[in-house]
DNA sequence: AGGTATTACTTGAGCCGTCAAGTAATTTGC
DNA sequence: GCAAATTACTTGACGGCTCAAGTAATACCT
C-alpha cells in the first residue's frame, strides 16, 4: 500500500532554502512586471521582446529566434508581436531569403520606447537583486543558477515541444 | 532630451548572473508544474493548497490564511478551491466562530492525494535544486533568496493590495 | 519534376488568473 | 441598539497563454 522507497526528505536547512526560493520565484517576476507596467505600460515579456530586437543588428530577428531569446513559445510570441505591432513598436515582414520565416523589425518608435524604458528597469533589477547581495554572493548566484538551469535542461533548448 | 543620471548598468558578471537567474525564474516553476501535472494531474498551486491544508491541524484553514500560505490572491484561491471541491479533495464550511470566514477542509480523499503526491514532488525539487548544489551553496541560496525577498518586500505581507 | 514531408508561423477554443463590483457577516461609533 | 464601515469572500467580465489544428513556403526523395 505504501510506496516502497522512503523519499529523501528535505533537511531543515534545505526546507528553509526552498521556502525562501519559492518566495523569490513567486514574487520577483511579479515585482519586475509591476515596475514595467507602472513606468512603461508593458509586461516584462514585452520588454524582453523589444530588448531582444534592440540588441540585434538592424533591430531585426526571425520570430523563432526571438521566441528562443525571450524564453517564450512561438504561439505566445505571435500574439505579443500582434500587440506590439498595433502599438507601432514592431513590424512584421516576410524573410526574403526564406518565405517561411517572418522577420520582426523594431520601428523607430519601438527603439525609443526601449531606450526610455531600459534605465528604470535595470535600476529595478539592481535594486531588487544585486544591491542586497555582496559581490561574492552575486557570483554564487550565477553559479547556483547555472547548476539549477543545467539540472532542468542538460542541453540548452527548452521552449515547449519535446522529442517528436 | 536624455535622462539626467546615467543608469548604473550591470557589470559583465552581474549580467551573466541575471541571465542565469532569469532562466531559473522562467523554467523552474514550469518544470515543477510539469512533474505534478504528469504524475498527479494537478498544478503546483493546487499542490501547495492541498499541502498547506495537510500540514494544518484538522486539515483546516481559513481561506485567507490559506491564500497567504500559498502565495496567491484570495480571488485565485477561491477559484482553485472550487476546482478542488469538485474533485472531492476539499470542502468548504462557514467558520462557526465568525461567519465571515470560510474554512477550507481537506477530505480523506484529499489527504490521500497529497500523501501520494508529496514524495514524487519532493524528489523532483531535490533533483532540480539541491542535488546540483553543494551544501554550502544550498546555504548561500537560502541567504541570497532571503535578501532578495527582503528587498522585494521589507515586511512579509505581499499578496496584492498595497496601502489602503 | 512532382508528391510528400518538414518547417515556421498563425489562430480558434478553452482554461486560468486578475480586477473590480457585489454579497453577507460582524464590528464600530454614537 | 442601530446605521455605517469593515472584513472575508465570491463572481462576472476580460485578457493572456497554451494546445492543437490549420496554412503557407520550402526541402527532400526517387
Amino acid at each position: 500500500m505504501e510506496k516502497p522507497a522512503e523519499p529523501r526528505w528535505l533537511t531543515e536547512e534545505e526546507m528553509q532554502a526552498w521556502l525562501a526560493l519559492g518566495g523569490v520565484l513567486m514574487w520577483l517576476p511579479s515585482a519586475l512586471d509591476a515596475q514595467l507596467q507602472r513606468d512603461a505600460g508593458i509586461t516584462h515579456f514585452e520588454y524582453q521582446v523589444l530588448a531582444g530586437l534592440s540588441m540585434s543588428p538592424g533591430g531585426t530577428l526571425r520570430m523563432s529566434e526571438l521566441a528562443a531569446f525571450s524564453n517564450g513559445s512561438l504561439s505566445r510570441l505571435s500574439r505579443v508581436v500582434d500587440r506590439l505591432e498595433k502599438r507601432g513598436w514592431v513590424e512584421r515582414r516576410p524573410d526574403p531569403d526564406d518565405g517561411r520565416y517572418t522577420l520582426a523589425v523594431l520601428t523607430e518608435a519601438g527603439r525609443e520606447k526601449v531606450e526610455q524604458t531600459a534605465p528604470g528597469h535595470v535600476e529595478e533589477v539592481r535594486r531588487l537583486v544585486f544591491d542586497p547581495l555582496t559581490q561574492a554572493q552575486a557570483r554564487q548566484l550565477r553559479e547556483i543558477s547555472r547548476r539549477i538551469g543545467q539540472a532542468i535542461d542538460p542541453d540548452g533548448g527548452w521552449p515547449p515541444t519535446a522529442a517528436p
